[in-house]
DNA sequence: CCGCTAACTTGACACTGTCAAGACCGGGGC
DNA sequence: GCCCCGGTCTTGACAGTGTCAAGTTAGCGG
């Protein structure tokens, strides 16, 4: 165990007196992220959370009802960072590719979260917390693509510049690129940019 | 269990006097294939594996070390036939679009295949069947994305080709498409294609 | 026909998620 | 100020999991 215990248990401390163990929540998504940051979110094990937060083995299923419901909060909290961080560099540059960069920048920066949030398979799709999280950062993200009308039912430019900028965190995560781009994505994928370009075919 | 057992044990019924019981490897990676195809790659069991092509609980980790070997033998298959259709598209058509259709096209009808390759926390990435297969596919798919020396270090057109269409393929089999783009898939990626342009900046 | 070496089985172990039942404790009504 | 109620968490149990060591079986070369 690398996890920092004593930090993780610090979160909960600070609110300790609230109820009978404090935020034990907020302590579980934390403990959860943290051992999927080190080993990828179908390897989560629910007694190591509780272990890793202090209590017993089944207080995350009390919280959760599920594994598939602590990951499913995971996720919902990762696309509510995710949007934010979309909207941030959206208001911050008013430039589309930023937008893109800001995409691959947060899936580096927050690795467990970004490969929870595209699992659906370990995920309670029908949550409504997700589906609210998930839905905000499609606004986000659309609103910084095309700037047309969101309400577009497919837009292809739009779709290709997603789907570009997916690929390359995904390809980039897997190990998948050759070196040059894994020391820096950020200059590769401006470097892609630059060479794309998207329009009416001529 | 919605599994055509019946066909699966089948195959090793064909070769059953080989050895002790047939060519049991095929079986138990066809046996893996579709238990994959059923429930993903990180719900495999390697007793429900065993159960399905009619062996001991201990038989396909006898086989394969570990249940990451079993997945890792899945991965190589999958990256063997994923080269085949890539070259073959390639070859068939000449047509740099082609290819990249055949990829979503491999990814839609290979679902268990495809979501095993590019999972490599559940896969021994060491493995040298999995890289040569690996290697193989990376090939076929340089060739079809850029016609140009396979050698280059980065070549970013080819990068966000292939971007484009893993991540495509990977939005598309998470959900996260609008229904008009999950009815056709080949479609909407030929209208992305026809909108997107790689080539120098201006 | 015999033994040797592989392929496979058996049995055990520690670990997992999930569930029912109980213990604990803080806050609201008397 | 006391008590009881309800939610928070714990305890104990269960079936299922991957993995390993030891045993059994069967085919092939002598």
């Amino acid at each position: 165990m690398v996890f920092d215990t004593v930090k993780i248990r610090a979160t909960v401390a600070l609110v300790t007196d609230r109820y009978h163990h404090g935020d034990l929540r907020r302590a579980l998504i934390d403990a959860a992220v943290a051992s999927i940051a080190e080993s990828g979110p179908s390897a989560l094990s629910l007694r190591a959370v509780a272990k890793l937060a202090g209590v017993s083995h089944a207080a995350p299923a009390h919280h959760f009802g599920d594994k598939a419901g602590l990951l499913t909060a995971v996720a919902a909290e990762g696309y509510d960072r995710f949007a934010d961080a979309l909207e941030r560099a959206w208001k911050a540059t008013g430039d589309f590719v930023e937008v893109g960069i800001a995409y691959v920048r947060f899936a580096i920066d927050n690795k467990a979260y970004f490969e929870t949030m595209f699992r659906p398979e370990l995920l309670h799709e029908d949550d409504p917390d997700l589906q609210r999280a998930e839905a905000r950062s499609n606004a986000a993200l659309v609103r910084g693509a095309g700037e047309q009308r969101a309400d577009a039912e497919f837009n292809p430019e739009a779709l290709g510049a997603w789907s570009l900028v997916h690929g390359f965190a995904g390809l980039l995560m897997g190990g998948n690129f050759p070196p040059a781009v894994v020391a820096d994505p950020e200059g590769a994928l401006r470097e892609i940019a630059k060479r794309v370009r998207f329009g009416k075919p001529e």
